[in-house]
DNA sequence: GAAGCAAAGCTGGTCCTACCATTCCACCAA
DNA sequence: TTGGTGGAATGGTAGGACCAGCTTTGCTTC
């Protein structure tokens, strides 16, 4: 007999997990409009199951970024996949500065990868995104604004790619960006994004990958300096 | 008045939440020990919330991977902190070969850095570890095993990268590949691993990053090729 | 004394009901 | 139109009762 044929036990699902998983599907299913979910006392009674457990089930979905919660106000549908992963993080590496090192590094294998395949793939459509993203960088007055269409332009970069899993990274890592904002760990987007944004869009556009990845490259290197660290942090 | 002075308003935090960080922060104390916590009837006496409330927070722990919570036996600290992760994605990239091959892709993004920064800073013990790992897969006789000894050897190489948010991107992988398993989607580590992880292994005892980078690249295309995968499906 | 088995008493899982806190909205008064 | 004020919706918290699974205990049996 050998260990193989030892099969992880399957508990039989809670019931949290059912109405978990039922509400998890339905939710799949309703796109990125804002819904409101039907009141907790009466979707208990729809689903057939206490008021607490549903509860429970819904406290995961907001946890998982499904849904957001909110007293006197309702339960809607958002769309935060990332969070979890942020807060995951979170708890894996309390210090903030070397999380964010650590971030760096991993977007620095990720990205220039990105661009790459951008560069190769991108449909029409995606590379107008990314052109006004590039726009809207440019138009942007305040630092809010500016930050926003930085993030926007990356996160057109990764949706080119084809690649779900590294955009999600992204969006985490963008989200722990903003929670070290709160605390005052201002990364500014410096003058030279533009251009070198200019750099990597130019090269997708004209689909040479190999330009558009060095110039990721050369960008997370330069961007990674302004929030004081140096290049042999991030690429060694 | 810039848009920037609107700061995000903060609202109070739930009692769910107080009680749910008020744990996650003892439980980070308690490291890899398999302890058991108190009961919830106990416990939310000792914390001053109902049960209801301890409930609510706990399933937010386990959904987090801190906790394991299983009826009639307790609820123990552990750590899976990659779970939120694996659930994530499967939200996010449902169709089970599409999140295999967008995984192999990130993997092969990540990895070839780890084996690189693995070859330049381990320390004699790091190295000593994915040693034993080499030695676990060569004595390694059942298929079991085999998994194990490979997923070591590739965790022993993330853990000397330093880069615990990369080394967490595996872990979450091979969760994935554990349910892949259970349902049948079965890629064997075939006999080439053996030889191509001594050829990482001797390049990172040399201290010879590049080497190392490459012969990592190169076994990551091969086996990704034994679920199917061509090299153009996740390098390009 | 050792092995087998059944009951007791632990654990978490579910349900219920009542009440508190926040938000929204329609209505009213200045 | 503006500003306030109430009621009625929402989710948040509490505590009790009971169900379901696991572990231990202690009796029975050999």
């Amino acid at each position: 007999m050998t260990s193989s044929s030892f099969k992880t036990i399957l508990r039989p699902p809670t019931l949290v997990e059912k109405v978990f998983e039922q509400l998890a599907t339905m939710l799949r299913v309703a796109p990125g409009q804002e819904v409101l979910l039907p009141a907790e006392r009466e979707l208990a009674v729809k689903l057939g199951v206490s008021r607490n457990v549903l509860r429970e089930a819904t406290k995961r979905l907001e946890l998982q970024g499904l849904l957001e919660i909110r007293q006197g106000q309702g339960t809607r549908v958002v769309d935060r996949l990332h969070k979890p992963i942020s807060a995951s993080l979170e708890l894996l590496v309390p210090k903030e500065k070397e999380r964010m090192r650590q971030l760096f590094q991993v977007r620095y294998m990720i990205e220039p990868h990105n661009a790459q395949r951008a560069a190769r793939h991108a449909t029409p459509t995606e590379m107008k995104r990314i052109e006004a993203a590039q726009q809207c960088l440019l138009a942007a007055s305040e630092p809010r604004a500016l930050v926003m269409a930085d993030m926007e332009f990356h996160r057109a970069i990764a949706d080119a790619s084809g690649n779900q899993i590294a955009r999600l990274m992204l969006e985490s890592l963008a989200e722990l960006r903003e929670t070290s904002h709160a605390n005052g760990y201002r990364g500014r987007t410096s003058a030279r994004t533009v251009d070198e944004h200019g750099e990597i869009l130019t090269a997708i556009l004209a689909r040479q990958s190999e330009s558009a990845r060095r110039a990721m490259e050369k960008h997370l290197l330069r961007s990674s300096a302004d929030l004081g660290f140096s290049p042999q942090d991030i690429s060694e």
